[in-house]
DNA sequence: TTATATACATTCAAGCTTGTTTGTAAAAAG
DNA sequence: CTTTTTACAAACAAGCTTGAATGTATATAA
C-alpha cells in the first residue's frame, strides 16, 4: 500500500499536519517526536520526511494554516481605513477575538505558539517572520489611529506608537489569558472589552513629556 | 578541589542558577542540556544533580528568584485597598512594569517564561502553581476594583470579573510585547498607558446583557 | 507498454541526553 | 584525632531521536 495518488498524498499531508497540531498541543513542540507525529497520523516517519524537512518545517506549516487567513483579514483593514476608522478597528478587533473563540484550529495553534513553543535556535526563520508580522500589524494600527485622529475620533495628543502598542498588547493579552485559562467568556465580553479600551483612548490624558 | 564549605556550596548553587538562566534564555528550556548548565557555570553535572533533582526543578528555582518578590509586592496591595484603591492599583501596575524594565534578572526570567518554555508534561507542577498565582492575582484585582466601585471611583455597572481580566491582560500584554520586541519605551510610557486604560474603565459603557 | 518519478515504509548508524553509580577529598561532627 | 558527611567529579549504562540510506509498489508520463 504505497504510491498513493496526488489527492491521497495531499490528504496524508493534512493528516500529518493535524497530527502534529495534536501532538504539539499535548506534549509541546520540543517534546514531540517526528515518530509521534507519524504514528498519530497513522503513518511512519518516511511520510513525514517526504512532505517536510524537519520539525521546524512542520511547525511552520501548522502555523500557516491559521496565520495566513488572519493576516489577510488585517490586510483588508490597512488597505482602506474608510470613513470610520475607529469603527472598523473596533469591528476587526472583535472579529479577531471571534476567530479565536469560534475556530478550534485557531485555538490549537495559538495555544501552541503561546505556551508550547520552546524558543530554541531552530525556529529562527519563523521568529523572524513573526517579528515582521508584528511590525506590520503595529504599522497598520498606527495608520488607522492616525486616520481616526485626523477625523476627530481620537484626541490630537494621542501618541501614535504607544497607542498602537497598547491596542496590540491588550488584544494579545486577552487572547493569551483566554487560551491559557479560559476563566472568562471572551466570546460574550469581547465587544464590551474593546469598547471600554477605546473609550480610554478617546478620553486619554495628555502624555507627560517628562518622566 | 572538592568539598567546599557551606557558603561555597551556596555560591555554586547560585552560579548554577545564573548559568541556567543564561542557557535557557539563549537556547530555550528544552534546548539546554544539564551539561550545558554545568559547563556554563564552570562545574559538572555532578554539581547539578547534587543541588537539583532535574531540569524542571532548576527551572522552578530560577523562576522563584523573581516571582517571590513580585508576589510579595502584590500581596501588600490585596491586604489593604486603602482609601484610594484605584490610585494604589495604578501605582502598583506601574511598579510592576518598572520591576521589569529595571531589573535584568526579571527580564531574563520573563523572557524565558514567555518565549522559551515548552509546555511539556514536565513542568506540570509549575504550571499548576502558575494557574493558582494567576487566579489569586485576578481575585485581588476584583477586590480592589470592588472597593473602587464602592467608593465611587469607578461606575457601578462595571463587571468585576471582566474588568479584572482586562487589566491583567493589558499589563501582561505590555510586558510580553516589550520583552519580545522592545520596540517602545515601556519605562517612560508606563504611567500614560496605565492611566489611559483606567480612564477607559472610569468611562466604560454599560455592558450589553445580551450578545 | 515501458520507464521514471512518486509516495511512502523500513532499516541503520550515530550521537546525544539522562539518571545512576561510584569515587574522593575535605569539612564538620564527635 | 577519628569518623562521618558533604559537595561535588567522573564514569557508566540505557534509551531515545534524528538523519540518511535503502527498498518498493504504483501512478503517471512518454
Amino acid at each position: 500500500m504505497v504510491r498513493r495518488t496526488k489527492e491521497e498524498a495531499e490528504a496524508t499531508r493534512l493528516q500529518l499536519l493535524d497530527a502534529a497540531e495534536r501532538c504539539f498541543r499535548e506534549k509541546g513542540v520540543a517534546g514531540t517526536t517526528l515518530d509521534d507525529i507519524a504514528k498519530s497520523a497513522g503513518h511512519t516517519r518516511g511520510a513525514v520526511y517526504w512532505h517536510f524537512e524537519n520539525k521546524a518545517d512542520i511547525f511552520e506549516a501548522v502555523c500557516e494554516r491559521v496565520t495566513t487567513p488572519m493576516q489577510a483579514m488585517l490586510g483588508d483593514l490597512a488597505a482602506d481605513p474608510g470613513t470610520d476608522p475607529l469603527g472598523f478597528l473596533r469591528n476587526d478587533a472583535i472579529r479577531v477575538l471571534r476567530m479565536l473563540t469560534d475556530c478550534e484550529r485557531v485555538q490549537a495553534v495559538f495555544e501552541i505558539k503561546f505556551c508550547k513553543l520552546d524558543g530554541g535556535p531552530d525556529f529562527d526563520r519563523l521568529r523572524t517572520r513573526e517579528l515582521e508580522t508584528h511590525s506590520r500589524c503595529l504599522d497598520m494600527l498606527e495608520v488607522v489611529f492616525g486616520a481616526a485622529v485626523r477625523i476627530g475620533q481620537l484626541p490630537l495628543h494621542l501618541p501614535p506608537r504607544e497607542t498602537a502598542e497598547a491596542m496590540h498588547a491588550f488584544i494579545g493579552g486577552l487572547m493569551r489569558s483566554w487560551i491559557e485559562r479560559r476563566d472568562f467568556d471572551l466570546q460574550k465580553s469581547a465587544p464590551w472589552l474593546v469598547d471600554t479600551f477605546l473609550v480610554g483612548l478617546r478620553n486619554a490624558p495628555v502624555p507627560d513629556p517628562a518622566s
